[in-house]
DNA sequence: GTGAAAGCGCTAACAA
DNA sequence: TTGTTAGCGCTTTCAC
């Protein structure tokens, strides 16, 4: 593998200026660019990004820690991070967590000493502890589709406490009185105020609140499996579910359809994110959709402003969701 | 940011010294070596991998490029080369390139400069050029899910051969006499693959080929609806189609329904991979399951003994498919 | 316009 | 058992 060095002779330069070549940097004459390009090429040399992160301490690589690459949302927010990352000359490195706090803490220290430039993180974050340290490292963090209220750190998400309003307000005015929530887990935050948008919804709606109709579950179908069978099984059970993710729901049309109830005719139900399976189930899910590619995008551009010094004040970015009505909701059945 | 220095200093020790203890070689007595990891600690000292990276001409990073991180498949086949990848103490670097010549060769250069220990391929690589690029790098390069069969290259995939004639021998078996093939791109040797087995299973069934029933599309649900408007528009439609992935396949049914036929009594699919969505669809899909972990964890353990230098013969690993039999596939009508 | 030289933070002989 | 020192491949003053 050539060298600055291999160049520099072979170009009769030094390497200082191929060094400005490379960089555009310095001023170079055109005649002996031209030459030392030329060089580069015959040589195929490819400059180490290692020996210059080293001195110019920078690696151009950002890391993104998520809780499972293979769930579509994350996938789907991945690509988009990635996208905008590389548009910016950045690379991302992956780390799945399965939220497992032992986990979280290996890849942290991993990425530290890789020496990233920043790190995005689309997880739940067991404990703030983890992100406090980055921050008291001053390394520039950035969190997506997830939030800190403890923390003064940029963060990008939608309107969690909207969408989940919105969820529970559809299902009101259809009629149903008897509405149901599926929780992925109260610790995390947007969880949270999806719950308090739909309680919000139901106070407005003249309904009242019923403790039994919030379950919670794992992210998964089959936690959206398990908690249906649960929410069916009530002496009054729903007639409506709002589960907080396209997953869940799933789970929720599954169960209710073995359990012999049509969807929405007997059962209606609503997910959340908008994924390719939403649009895929049958019937195909009402959901709340999260503006996936705007997330990324925005939160490529916060940390790396950040990376670059060029900003103070940490942002708050609240997108806002939107309902999408497909086929899983329809009137309270009478 | 504490570097080696620093924790020599305060310890009191030369670096060579503290690099031993970081890196476990030499001999050094118990008493420093407890010292030295308190001093690192209290100074939350992380070791600099690109500094050390740039003397071991090494980076445990493993480059991954595949067309989208957001197509489920590939989503999968992230996850599992990431999990197996951190096992062996690697990092992974994602690349889409939306099989895309361009995005494919920008990226492997960018890879090739960040000086990543090997790169794994699961794009269908338009010309075997890159590659070849790579190999005469004589960086170490392995492919998944893909096969190059001019270059000696390591590879694991499934029997996509095998995989077709499966799907096809058993909607021959239901009695089905026209049946149809929707392939991603011929120049992409799995599909190819996938309609050679085709074919043969066609043959066995004493049912001739018919040129017509090929369809050839873009690898999403759309190319799916798209090739199957075409060959239910045939003077004689088929009444199978077999779909070379599942994205595909669904496309395959919502056009089937959207022309007034019900799946499967009136048209039978089968798809492949057997992603999370092949049984969400509705009705779920017959589907060739690919052992996607195993390819995952096969691919990053060629690759890794490739850059450790204890393999000279390149390995071409053949994992066997497997029909999953689910509720998109039924008898021929009659 | 170009080059000499001093680092960047670590590893790996080789000495001591 | 520990320390000295010469790189690794590049960037960046600062002279020339």
């Amino acid at each position: 593998m050539a060298t600055i060095y291999d160049v520099a002779k072979e170009a009769g330069v030094s390497i200082a200026t191929v060094s400005k070549v490379i960089n555009e940097t310095g001023r170079i004459s055109e005649q002996t660019r031209k030459h030392v390009r030329a060089v580069m090429k015959e040589l195929d040399y490819q400059p180490s990004l290692v020996a210059s992160a080293l001195t110019k301490k920078r690696t151009n690589t950002i890391g993104l820690m998520l809780p499972d690459l293979s769930n579509l949302f994350f996938a789907e927010v991945a690509r988009s991070v990635e996208d905008r990352a590389h548009e910016k000359g950045y690379n991302v490195v992956i780390c799945s967590t399965d939220n497992d706090a032992g986990k979280e803490e290996k890849y942290l220290a991993w990425l530290r000493q890789k020496r990233v430039d920043g790190i995005v993180l689309a997880t739940g974050m067991q404990s703030d502890k983890s992100v406090k340290s980055l921050l008291d490292a001053r390394l520039p963090v950035a969190l997506v589709a997830r939030e800190s209220q403890r923390l003064a750190v940029d963060t990008v998400r939608v309107d969690d406490f909207l969408g989940g309003y919105l969820a529970a307000s559809h299902l009101a005015q259809l009629g149903h009185e008897r509405i149901a929530v599926i929780a992925e887990n109260l610790r995390v935050s947007s969880s949270r105020e999806r719950v308090e948008g739909y309680k919000k919804a139901l106070e407005e709606a003249g309904l009242p609140f019923d403790e039994s109709l919030v379950a919670v579950s794992s992210f998964d179908i089959e936690g959206g499996k398990e908690a249906t069978r649960r929410l069916l099984a009530l002496d009054r059970p729903p007639t409506a579910i709002f589960a907080c993710n396209d997953l869940l729901a799933i789970g929720c049309i599954q169960v209710g359809r073995a359990t012999g109830r049509s969807v929405p005719s007997q059962l209606s139900v609503v997910g959340f994110d908008n994924t390719l399976i939403a649009s895929l189930a049958e019937p195909p899910l009402t959901t709340v959709a999260q503006p996936i590619p705007d997330l990324g995008r925005h939160v490529v551009d916060l940390i790396t402003q950040e990376i670059d010094g060029g900003k103070q004040a940490k942002q708050r970015v609240v997108l806002v969701p939107e309902l999408v009505l497909r086929g899983s909701t329809g009137p309270a059945p009478r």
